[in-house]
DNA sequence: CCGCGTATGTGCGGCAAGGCACAGACACCC
DNA sequence: GGGTGTCTGTGCCTTGCCGCACATACGCGG
């Protein structure tokens, strides 16, 4: 599928045949620009062209994987729109998302460290498109432009202090404060307030059974909170929504307000 | 007290009055030397001695913090002996260990990337020393030699894949099985298979009750893998630790292998 | 050798979540 | 408009862990 032809529909989540709810965001009424992925936004003009100059435009497609745990990587992406959900598996049954990468990061991170190998699976969540450049143009933009690897910098910090905080999260607490999150996160990434997710596709995210959702689900749901029905979820009451969460989401985004500014 | 008064006496957790179990690893008969920690010596000599130079040799005291949570970093630490635990707090009552580092580390990586705070707070458990560095020169250092940067980089891959194991670690493995890890991960780093640390000790490491660590020690014990009495715990049977333990422990050994070499 | 403080063991009730199984419910297609 | 497959809801039993409370056990110092 070329850029030219993207078509209206925006997917996230697993394919779906009735109407989506999701079209709203991204278009081409509101085509994304580089500039709309924040690293990239952060770094001085010219730098920014020089690295737009190497890259290339391409759409995320959902159940992409960008890059396959342990496996070599082979390009970063900067996402303009839409999201990747960064994943561990213990075993086969386990698995696990330990952070979410939409148009305020990157997917790639270990290159920016010199190590050529991925420590997760990186999968796209939601649909969209990134901006592209293959490794080793990579690591030559790095070495000649010290802002985009001091703004790299910075942004592994966010990802380890998240990481950090995730550990915690995930061992303290109970499932409907971190679906909760998740939506929220997902919200944001999405600049949509109604996506498509079925239980069972959130159940690995947050490394649970699909009942265990449908269980924190419905209990959103009766709190006024939240819509859905066969995976179309529609936010309610974002304030609401944030009380039901963990803190988790306020100090994810307070640590990359004040790192990156 | 100074360096050179230093007594044989190793305390690992809270002060102890009867015989320590635990004098063997390090003593003025087996001094330290600054190769001794990882890293450095990693590092080409001459980056190595000019390092050094710049250093100083301290002690690390049991229940001593090195950095505190969100605070600023005043002194990176290559540990030479002794271990230094990093740990989070999501409330006063939920603290959790996100990483344990040793003479294959060093405290302090946020500077690594040019931010000055701390993530989590880095409390010393094991007694020993570290080579010392403020931040300023530690800065100056790494802008003047490309192998530090490297390596230190590389450490960060690790660290950061250590992070995300730990979030699916804490999420899906039982109590015993993380006290079995972290164990192992002591005993490495202590270099000697006896220590002592209470249940009431270890419980807030684990993120559990102190009650859970009992019975996850106490089950250890009838396995007749570990003895303990009042704190002193010894390793009876390395072999069979690593078998009640999750995989964690040597997925985390085999990613530091693999990357640092 | 007695008492006190610290460390460990146990017991009970409760809750979040897992495993398993099955029952609706809705959307789409023929 | 009835069949089919997907998605969601419910029920029952088990497990791992928590909270709380109390019961020992050990070591040290007087």
């Amino acid at each position: 599928m070329q850029r030219g032809d993207r078509i209206e529909t925006v997917v996230i989540g697993p394919p779906i045949r009735h109407t989506p709810l999701t079209a709203k965001s991204i278009g081409p009424s509101s085509r994304r620009t580089s500039a709309d992925n924040a690293l990239l936004a952060a770094l001085p003009r010219k730098d920014r062209l020089h690295f737009i100059a190497g890259s290339d435009e391409v759409d995320l497609v959902v159940s992409e994987v960008l890059c396959e745990l342990g496996e070599r990587i082979g390009h970063v992406y900067f996402p303009t729109g839409g999201f990747v959900s960064l994943m561990v598996s213990i075993d086969s049954s386990s698995h696990l998302e330990v952070g979410l990468v939409g148009a305020e990061g990157m997917v790639g991170t270990p290159l920016v460290l010199g190590v050529p190998t991925s420590p997760f699976r990186a999968l796209v969540k939601g649909a969209g498109s990134a901006l592209r450049m293959d490794a080793a143009s990579f690591r030559r933009n790095l070495a000649q432009c010290p802002a985009l690897r001091e703004t790299l910098d910075r942004y592994l910090y966010v990802r380890m202090t998240q990481l950090a905080n995730a550990v915690a999260c995930n061992r303290f607490h109970v499932i409907e404060a971190r679906l909760a999150r998740w939506l929220l996160m997902t919200q944001d990434r999405a600049r949509s307030d109604a996506f498509h997710f079925t239980h069972e596709f959130l159940a690995p995210i947050l490394g649970v059974r699909r009942v265990g959702v449908t269980k924190a689900a419905t209990s959103l749901q009766k709190l006024g909170l939240i819509r859905y029905s066969r995976g179309n979820i529609t936010i309610l009451d974002r304030r609401g929504l944030m009380s039901a969460s963990c803190e988790c989401y306020q100090t994810d985004q307070e640590i990359y307000r004040g790192i990156m500014g």
